[in-house]
RNA sequence: GCCCCGCUAGCUCAGUGGAUAGAGCAUCUGUCUUCUAAACAGAGGGUCGGGGGUUCGAAUCCCUCGCGGGGCACCA
């Protein structure tokens, strides 16, 4: 029998529901039965339409197949009890496995071995380092970065990656424009024309001695590395303020140095991948030309494609990861069938994983980076916080279009719902402090068959489904879940809190040492998860506000 | 024209094919001599974009139409 613990009670109920399916007698396959939580209170906590699902199978009425469920239904640890209702079984977690939870909640409660130390990347944010983060990006890094830390909190070893182009049109058009400039001139046709790139113009001219006497062939390679390493340098300090870390920022040009991109095309050739058409080399099969996507170009330069094409070698094989879990935003959704086909005509295809997210548009107008009109990521931050930030944007579900109004941003800065979770935790945080105050000495062992008021076991109640969360939001790789929890449980939290207010006996800290310390159990229990909640979203818990 | 995402309360958004669709903000009404009122209790507010279909059951799956966003490069 599985401890509760290293699953949730999810995963006990459904293994008992599915004990109990064999025992009626239904062998082979078994439909989903789809056990969910209950949407009504009378309902209990989870419920399942089992009845109603294996009807055909069984050819038995629903109402007799689910009570025969629920009289046989066992759940480990005896944490729920089965009642049947029509062709549902309900399931209602019982108080005295609630209170024994509460004693075993400790500091990162919900991490859960999912991945068995599987070894993966992400990869995400990756902007063409060409300026500074806007609003945009702040969506991906925060993201991705979420993405991560719900990973590494369920058992995968996680390396984080930042691919910075380095060789290809967007970063060439950069260092162009920073020539421009360096000579007095605007940037050509499709260049960059933000004040920024005077400025590195400037510091190039004074780092690099006697750059504005090379001819542009010359130059701009040398002032495109220079101006690349600034902004990845302004880059990493942009995300570090929003909690974003990253182990390796993998330059575009190291591909190419270590021969990756050629092996890939060597490799391609040999397999039919790739076929010449008006001087330049496709990739593609045969079945429509229109799919094919170049790699080199007619004038010998590679395109991005094909260094993407090396990227997949090193990653798959030169540094051996499992899966790798692309974050992109959806202007790039075009490009995943043919990343996926590359995968797949290489043989990693099942293994690339690739997240879209939505893009965030500016209420004033399209943003653009390339003409310097943009709200930098770094401005927001200033004005709203890491913290508001972090959750304003990982409280969207990634498929959701962000209508992005700094001026509302600012205005709503303050009544964020960052600030509800975070008081719950100082709350609890501040309960601690004034029971240490007023009890020196409080017993070392919690008695918590104290807890029995409804808003100390709904406390508890919630306690119980976050590993639900946690395991939903990693197989779903969908962050958003978890603030929406976050604010389900700091209900809980201010609720309990709050019976104290009304009524002065039901405060955590009262004369009686005993229910002082099984109330406190309770506290800590909840501060806990807050507080590792928090943490995969990159968002603070503080003591004290 | 083709592809992707969205359309759910006044606004911003959740919602793994299940029972009576939820939250925040906004609006209205109550609650601080108290372990923190950045809180709590309550009220109003919905043809889940329209129309078909599948199913015992659809906001959820399929088809279709409409609206909004994004993409369809020898840019990334």
């Amino acid at each position: 029998m599985t401890s509760v613990l290293s699953g949730g009670v999810r995963d006990s109920i459904n293994d008992a529901l599915l004990e109990a399916v064999r025992k009626l007698g239904v062998d082979g396959e078994v439909p989903d039965l789809e056990l969910g939580r209950a949407k009504v209170a009378e309902h209990g906590d989870y419920a399942t339409s089992a009845g109603l699902k294996l009807a055909r199978v069984m050819r038995q009425d629903p109402k007799v197949i689910a009570a025969r469920l629920a009289e046989t239904i066992e759940v480990a640890e005896g944490a729920a009890t089965a009642e049947a209702s029509g062709g549902y079984v309900n399931f209602r977690l019982a108080d005295d496995w609630l209170r024994r939870l509460v004693g075993r909640v400790r500091p990162g409660y919900g991490a859960r071995d999912i991945g068995h130390g599987e070894r993966l990347q992400v990869e995400f944010g990756s902007v063409n380092p060409t300026g500074p983060l806007h609003i945009g990006h702040g969506r991906g890094v925060t993201l991705g970065d979420s993405i991560c830390r719900l990973l590494e909190f369920t058992g995968h070893a996680v390396q984080r990656e930042y691919y910075v182009n380095s060789d290809n049109t967007q970063t060439r058009r950069f260092g162009a424009s920073v020539f421009a400039r360096l000579h007095g001139f605007e940037p050509p046709e499709g260049g960059y024309t933000g004040d920024y790139v005077v400025e590195l113009a400037e510091m190039a001219r004074h780092d690099l001695p006697g750059i504005a006497d090379l001819p542009e062939d010359e130059a701009e390679p040398k002032l495109r590395m220079y101006a690349i390493n600034k902004m990845v340098e302004r880059i990493r300090a942009t995300v570090a303020r929003v909690n974003v870390r990253y182990d390796e920022w993998y330059y575009e040009n190291r591909l190419w140095e270590s021969g990756l991109p050629q092996e890939a095309i060597k490799r391609l050739r040999a397999s039919g991948h790739l076929k010449e058409r008006d001087g330049a080399l496709w990739f593609g099969d045969a079945s429509d030309e229109e799919e094919d996507r170049v790699v080199i170009r007619a004038n010998g330069q590679p395109t991005y494609f094909a260094s993407d094409l090396g990227y997949l070698l090193s990653r798959f094989e030169q540094r051996d990861y499992n899966r790798v879990v692309e974050v992109w935003a959806a202007d790039h959704h075009g490009y995943v069938p043919r990343m996926k086909s590359a995968a797949e005509a290489l043989g990693f295809d099942a293994r690339l994983v690739i997240i879209l997210h939505q893009m965030v548009n500016l209420k004033e107008g399209k943003m653009s980076k390339r003409a310097g009109r943009f709200v930098t990521l770094d401005d927001l931050v200033d004005r709203v916080g890491s913290d508001a930030v972090r959750y304003f944007y990982l409280l969207r579900s990634p498929d959701t279009t962000i209508e992005f109004d700094l001026e509302l941003a600012v205005t709503q800065g303050s009544e964020n719902p960052v600030y509800y979770a975070q008081y719950a935790h100082a709350r609890l945080s501040n309960v601690e402090v004034a029971a240490g105050a007023q009890h020196p000495k409080l017993p070392e062992a919690a008695n918590v068959g104290l807890l029995v008021h409804p808003w100390e076991l709904d406390v508890a109640r919630q306690l119980a489904f976050w590993p639900d969360v946690v395991e939903d939001a990693t197989a779903l790789l969908e962050p958003h879940r978890i603030p929406y929890y976050v604010h389900d449980l700091a209900t809980a939290v201010h609720r309990f809190y709050h019976a104290g207010n009304a009524q002065s006996e039901h405060r955590v800290v009262v004369q009686d040492p005993e229910l002082t310390r099984a109330r406190l159990e309770l506290s800590r229990a909840a501060r806990h998860t807050l507080k590792t909640a928090l943490d995969l979203m990159g968002v603070s818990a503080p003591e004290r506000m």
